[in-house]
DNA sequence: CAGTGGTCTAGACCACACT
DNA sequence: GTGTGGTCTAGACCACTGC
C-alpha cells in the first residue's frame, strides 16, 4: 500500500506507517497498531456491543483503508486479549461476561475433587449494598479522590450447599448511579455481566494480590467457620478500557473444599 | 509452494497441508502447526541449547521448504509460550532460566511496598536433600509408580533477612541422578537454571494449587513464625516439553510482608 | 554494510457455518 | 452457494543490531 488512510467517517487523516508522528521521540508504531487502537475506540464508545458481531475483516480492511491482513494482526491482538472472540465462519464478536463458556473468567477457585466445572451453579447472596464516600484508600485503588461516592456492596457464593466465599466490592459511584442491593439479588449471573448490561461497564482485565489470613467474627459467621481458619484474601481491581480501574474486590474464599487454580507459563 | 516438503536431514516424508492424514478421523493438521512441532522436537534434542540462537527464520523457511512467513506463525507460537525469544536485529533465541530479566518466571510472590524488583537476589538455604522412593501421591504427581526412585529436597528462601518461602520439592531420580545438598548449595542462581544446566531438563510451564494453610511446628520454625500464622501454600507441578511432569513442589509463603500476584485478562 | 526480525501487501485456496 | 475466518505464499520494504 502507497497512501494509507483512513475513510472519513473516521475522522482520521491520511497516514504513513513507518513514518515518524512527532518531533522528539521517534514514536513509530506499525500500522496494525493504529488500526488496533481505532477498533478498540469503536469497541469503548459503542458502536459493536457486547455480544454482536462486528464488520468482518475485509469490511474492515476497506474501511481502513488497509489489507486484510493487517486487519488480521490488530485483530488477533485483541482476541488474545479477550476483547474479541473469533469463531471460524461465522464472524468475529465482541466478547462478553454473559456467555456460558467464559462464565468466572475471573474466578481461579476451583473444587477440589472437581471433575470439572460440574459444580452447578453458585447460589450468590447480596448481604449489603450501600452508598458511602471514598476513602483515601479505596479512592487510590479506584483513581478517585478522597471523599467521592462510591458503593460499597458485601455478598456471599455458595457452592453445593458450603457457602465459600465472602466478598466486598466497591465501585466508583458515577457509572454505578442507581445500583441497588435489589437489582444485585434480582440478577442471576455473573456480576460483570450485570455491570455490562445494565452500566455499559465492561471489565476487560483485573489484577490480583494474594495472601493468607485470618477472618474477622462477621466474615467467620458468614461462610460458617471458625475465626483461626486460614482462608485466602483474594483483592481484585478489575480494570475496563485504558486501563481504567473500575471495581476493587477484597474476597476471602474458605479452601478446605476448594483451592485457587494458576497456570504459569 | 505446490509440494512443501522437509529435507531428508529432518528424516520427514513430503506432505501436503491440508489434506486428511488417515482414514478416520480428518486429523487436519495447519502447516505452520506441524513446523513447530518439528521446531519443538529440534529444542527437546538439544539441537539448539538454551541462550543459543537457533537458525534465521529465512534458513528454517529453506530447511522445511515452506514459506518464512510459515515459520514466523511456528516461531511466534513458540515464542508466545515462552519457549524461544525473538530479538529484533539480532535473532531468536532458545529461552532460559538463567537470564536476569526473565529470573523467577515462575515466583509470583512480590513485596508489599516494592517499587519493583528492587529487593535484592533472595538468601537460598538448603535444609536438606534426600533419596527416597515415591509415595502413591507424589508418584502420580510426577507420572510415577509408587516406589519409583525420587528426590525430595527442602529449602528456605529469605529475602532482606526475613525468611519468606519455605519449600519442599520432589523430583524424579532419573533424570536428576547425581543431584545433592551440596550441588544445591553450590549453585548461586534460581534453581531451574541448575537443572536446565547440569541435568538437561528445562522447565517449560507449571499449574498452582494456592491454599491457605498453618504450618506445622519444624516449617513455622523455619519461618520465624507462630503455628498459628496463616500461609499461602502453594503446590506446583512444572512441565518440560510435551506436558511432562518433571517437579513437584509445596512452597509456604509469608504473605505478611508480601503477596502472590496475579493478573487476569 | 549485511543480516536479522518486523511490517505490509495482494492474491490464492481451505475449513467452517448458515441459508 | 455464499460469506466468514484460517492458512499459505511471494515479495517488498522497514527497523534494529553488530561488523
Amino acid at each position: 500500500m502507497a497512501t494509507p488512510a483512513f475513510s472519513l467517517s473516521d475522522s482520521e487523516p491520511p497516514f504513513s506507517p513507518g513514518l515518524p508522528s512527532g518531533g522528539g521521540t521517534p514514536a513509530f508504531s506499525p500500522l496494525y497498531q493504529q488500526i488496533k487502537g481505532l477498533i478498540l475506540r469503536s469497541l469503548q464508545q459503542g458502536e459493536w456491543k457486547p455480544g454482536e458481531v462486528i464488520p468482518s475483516e475485509f469490511d474492515l480492511a476497506a474501511r481502513f483503508r488497509v489489507s486484510q491482513g493487517t486487519v488480521r494482526k490488530a485483530v488477533d491482538e485483541l482476541a488474545s486479549e479477550n476483547l474479541l472472540m473469533r469463531r471460524q465462519g461465522r464472524g468475529t464478536f465482541v466478547a462478553t461476561h454473559a456467555e456460558q463458556h467464559v462464565q468466572y473468567r475471573f474466578l481461579r477457585l476451583e473444587p477440589d475433587s472437581g471433575t470439572t466445572d460440574s459444580e452447578g451453579p453458585a447460589q450468590r447472596e447480596i448481604i449489603e449494598c450501600k452508598r458511602l464516600r471514598a476513602s483515601a484508600e479505596i479512592a487510590r485503588a479506584l483513581a478517585l479522590r478522597t471523599g467521592d461516592p462510591v458503593l460499597q456492596a458485601r455478598r456471599v457464593l455458595t457452592f453445593t450447599g458450603v457457602p465459600t466465599i465472602c466478598e466486598d466490592l466497591w465501585l466508583p459511584g458515577g457509572p454505578f448511579k442507581g445500583l441497588t442491593a435489589e437489582r444485585l439479588a434480582a440478577y442471576h449471573g455473573p456480576m460483570y455481566a450485570l455491570f455490562e448490561a445494565e452500566f455499559g461497564v465492561r471489565m476487560v482485565r483485573a489484577d490480583e494480590k494474594i495472601r493468607a489470613v485470618l477472618p474477622d467474627t462477621a466474615q467467620a459467621d458468614l461462610l460458617g467457620v471458625t475465626p483461626a481458619t486460614p482462608l485466602l484474601s483474594v483483592e481484585r481491581i478489575a480494570y475496563t478500557y485504558n486501563d481504567v480501574p473500575m471495581e476493587l474486590r477484597r474476597g476471602l474464599y474458605r479452601t478446605d473444599t476448594h483451592y485457587y487454580r494458576n497456570h504459569l507459563s
